[in-house]
DNA sequence: ATGAAAGCGCTAACAC
DNA sequence: GTGTTAGCGCTTTCAT
């Protein structure tokens, strides 16, 4: 029987390992840590095991910290992504991706309070941790904490206003609108109305971007009648409808999918039916919306799982990252059924 | 000018700043530990004070733990909290509280990936926590990992279907689905539906259970008829219109927001209009739908942020925290539009 | 009121 | 191959 438990009462140490296989404790050290060139006597090798199974040992990670200096922690300082619901992938993607090398996540919610922000990132430095990713619920500019400066950082879905100051990671909002507008475009549609937000952000300036982009591209020229604005929820998008109908569009590119919820609200009650009289695309493919919308909503994802993820892998160095400017994430589209197949010609 | 940014090359140690100031280790030590009995000259501290700041110091949390033996975190573990939308607020909760007691949260997502638990919790005990909250996405009986007993453990939002063996805390579902039916009770209906999911889970019983409990203290005999069944998103919503506008009610009660977001869409294509024609309640309270539909939705809270922090509030020892059987938090009413107000008498 | 010194559990030279 | 030893940065008696 083993003594699984026995951490509980008084964790079990290296040294009694050492003393229950009869070697010392740089021999157990070794065995434990796989050392490559260590040569270490098959039989006692498994004395040491057998040891440390039969004592339930554990590695105290505070005192393999304290020797090397550093810790396999890297901080994750949010100012809200737990707090909302799709943010939180931003944290799903970098404790994965962290896992895979071996780190775990310390997390801290600061609700945006700068006090709590500064004790957060002095409890991580205090904790030795590899490094602090610095996100944002939604995508924008942000300070730097002065205390940020002391540790390996890197923003993500956020970037500092000072360029070539701190690596960044954030999506590529200008290509997002852009294949947003282009599932409108392959549909047949031409004549394509974008229903912006009012709220200045990065986001509202590259989703309309990435609009006219796509225009372009397929030769249409941009007009600015056709780009309305309104607040980015769904009583926003319901509220548009009616401007929107004297646009005489064929098809509709929203800000987001909250405000294509409300729109869906508004055409319904107009009679029109989605994606025959009107076709709809939104922006952030927030699951329990636009998958759920009737008709399903084609949509383009906001990838914040693979922020978090690209974020620590900056961290650690295994991706590049430029402190010019911030690295940017694909937009994937989702296509559902709200824009028809296009027409045969 | 002081050295914040030293700590980036070469940590200031407890011993820089004591020959700095010109005294020994132990004596910094207690200035900064602010011990009660520690009788330091003004003037001492004073000198000592100075030299932490001109240096940019920073305890290193490693070594304090190594002394004191147990750390500073609280572990949470989670099989997909992270992932979801609302049961992120979860590891908000408790994050919040945790920080109140000078604890930092370690997170690890499993998505129900056992040996990634079992790695999660080795980590956790290895990092000497104080305890970990074992948690589920949705509330559910789970299997204790034998390796959490090694550490002090509340189950969040799960809990042991052996009782008496572990401290658990989850939503109070029968509360929930007796103020969700008195929500439309109030609104003056006596004939109310209620369609519960297919899913077997503790939600699919408590709720129906409170369900009964409301008609049962409002005099109403309950009617097995009225209790219909789909599956608990949109779509199946949305399929029992059908069923539902059989049954001659004049309210209905949703065992979730999804399905009631569905249910809006099924009853307006059949020219109902609420609440005014039927009135509807869900459960859950999920932000993006329940106060964004049209008319926002009365519905109940499931207390994500509230299970979190009850979790470290029992860990720490703050709460009482029976063995016997989980503690329940109450799941509020939160009424919307969705149920007209009485008409008068 | 302050200093000296032991040691928390572990790793890494360096012996042998 | 394996043991000895010197710390990592800190807290904490115990002296003084």
């Amino acid at each position: 029987m083993d003594h699984a438990r026995a951490g509980r009462a008084h964790p079990v140490t290296l040294r009694e390992v050492a003393e229950l296989a009869g070697v010392s404790t740089a021999t157990v050290s070794l065995v434990i840590n796989k050392k490559k060139n260590a040569r270490i006597a098959d039989e006692t090798r498994q004395r040491v095991t057998e040891a440390i199974a039969q004592l339930g040992y554990r590695p105290n990670a505070m005192a393999q910290t304290l020797v090397s200096g550093t810790s396999k922690f890297i901080g994750l300082v949010a100012d809200g992504v737990a707090t909302t619901p799709f943010a939180g992938q931003i944290i799903h993607g970098a404790q994965d991706e962290a896992w895979k090398h071996g780190y775990a996540l310390l997390i801290a919610n600061t609700e945006g309070n700068k006090d709590l922000e500064r004790d957060a990132i002095a409890m991580m430095l205090e904790y030795k941790v590899r490094g602090i990713l610095y996100s944002t619920w939604f995508h924008r500019p942000t300070d730097i904490p002065e205390t940020l400066r002391e540790a390996d950082f890197v923003l993500v879905n956020c970037f500092s206003p000072d360029a070539g100051t701190a690596r960044a990671v954030v999506p590529d909002e200008a290509q997002g609108g852009q294949s947003a507008t282009e599932i409108l475009l392959r549909g047949g549609h031409r004549r394509i109305a974008f229903i912006n937000t009012t709220t200045p952000a990065p986001a509202k300036d590259g989703r309309l971007q990435g609009y006219k982009d796509a225009l372009e591209a397929a030769g249409i020229s941009f007009d600015p009648d056709l780009v309305l604005e309104a607040y980015p929820d769904q009583e926003g998008g319901y509220g548009a409808t009616e401007d929107l109908l004297k646009l005489g569009v064929s098809a509709v590119y929203c800000y987001n999918d909250r405000m294509a919820m409300g729109l869906y609200d508004g055409l319904r009650e107009n009679g029109l039916s989605i994606p025959e009289d009107i076709a709809v695309v939104g922006f952030d493919n927030q699951e329990v919306i636009a998958a759920h919308l009737r008709p399903p909503l084609s949509t383009v994802s906001l990838p914040h799982y693979e922020l978090g993820a690209a974020g620590v892998r900056m961290l650690l160095g295994i991706d590049a990252a430029p402190l010019e400017s911030a690295v940017k994430i694909a937009c994937p589209a989702v296509e559902r059924d709200s824009v028809a197949a296009p027409s045969p010609a």
